[in-house]
DNA sequence: CAGTCAAGCGGACCGGCGGTCCGGTTTGGC
DNA sequence: GCCAAACCGGACCGCCGGTCCGCTTGACTG
């Protein structure tokens, strides 16, 4: 996505999106999100969202570049308000707050956030682009990892990030939310306990 | 997979696997885990599997049914050593040793066998039928959630078990020893402070 | 306003995959 | 040695992600 955003005026040297492919960008985006709520995660084809966005397949790869292109655009929608909060925001997502109660508050944002977007998470997760290097995560493990530090330096605070974010796995939210019934509130109380552990034991 | 053990004496109602097709069994098996060695898990196609155990594809669907099936036999014949020896062995992974032990022990024992069969882990993971309710895991996650009740019987084991289980996610470990460069020695030891938090705060 | 041309578009096309099917072959009990 | 049941192989199917290329269209220029 080397293009200016359409919304600034033009820049030397680079070129603006044409209007019908902005457009076009908004309408695949639009159906893939439709198509997603529809098929789920299993049955979203890029000739699914083509057909329900009325374009050409070719227009979507053009677009996005790849399957896990277009989710990740439409993943950095929903997570671009979330970074915000937990970035800039009030507490206890935001920096006012002692670093564990923001590590929590992360990771009960970061939950309601899947069970929101399941469908969305699941596309992406199925081809392994997604998690761990993920490039729309990589803030999140970072944010993750400062907190960590600042709970406890002696701790190898990226491996950790890293380990915390993945029990919050998406396979395993689907499948305890929707095959095993658990609420997400319970979810949310059996995670406390692990993340109790990284304070100092004093 | 209801055909009698071929070592067993011939049951009433029961048919034996006949010869040809236990030999050929092994040779699927066998040359499975030859192509996850030379392609990966990215290049492991059942076409693959069936040229290089000179065999038709078809039978190797009528033996597993199908794709993750086969992945399934192969990750049974090494969980089994690890089950007998987290239920039946000596300690720390045995029923002698203190919870706390055994689980650290647990998760130890499970990274090594990640990291030992990682090529197998991944090709079972690409379909999603592995995780949360992988048949083989199932144990696993019994045995992870009855050590967590006996660590502390008021905390939800199972959602602690599975949160725990997916925290040493394939995904994961082939990224962080792979790409990230990571230890196994450090990601067992990251793991640590996280169990830490499940024992009674006191 | 007309001309120009890069940018954008669509959908036929490709290779590869998981999975099915069925005509021919093999095995093993009798 | 006979025969039915079990087994086998590989052609075949539908689907999918991704590529390609001839045609269209938007937007800048004079």
């Amino acid at each position: 996505m080397d293009i200016v955003d359409p919304g600034e005026l033009p820049i030397a040297g680079v070129r603006r999106e044409r209007a019908d492919a902005a457009a076009n960008r908004e309408r695949i985006l639009r159906a893939a999100t439709r198509v997603l709520a529809r098929r789920g995660a299993e049955g979203t084809s890029i000739d699914a969202v083509a057909a329900e966005a009325g374009v050409g397949k070719g227009t979507i790869f053009r677009r996005f570049g790849d399957r896990s292109g277009l989710f990740q655009a439409l993943l950095d929608e929903h997570l671009r308000a979330f970074q915000d909060a937990f970035m800039f925001g009030p507490p206890p997502l935001g920096p006012a707050a002692p670093a564990p109660d923001r590590l929590a508050a992360f990771l009960d944002g970061l939950l309601d956030l899947l069970d929101d977007r399941l469908e969305l998470m699941l596309a992406l997760a199925r081809d392994g682009r997604f998690q761990p290097p993920l490039a729309g995560y990589l803030a999140l493990s970072v944010h993750v990892a400062s907190l960590i530090t600042e709970i406890r330096p002696t701790l190898d605070a990226p491996v950790t990030a890293q380990l915390l974010l993945n029990a919050v796995n998406v396979n395993l939210v689907r499948y305890l939310r929707r095959d095993a019934g658990v609420s997400l509130a319970t979810i949310k109380a059996s995670l406390r306990p692990l993340i109790a552990g990284l304070a100092p034991s004093d």
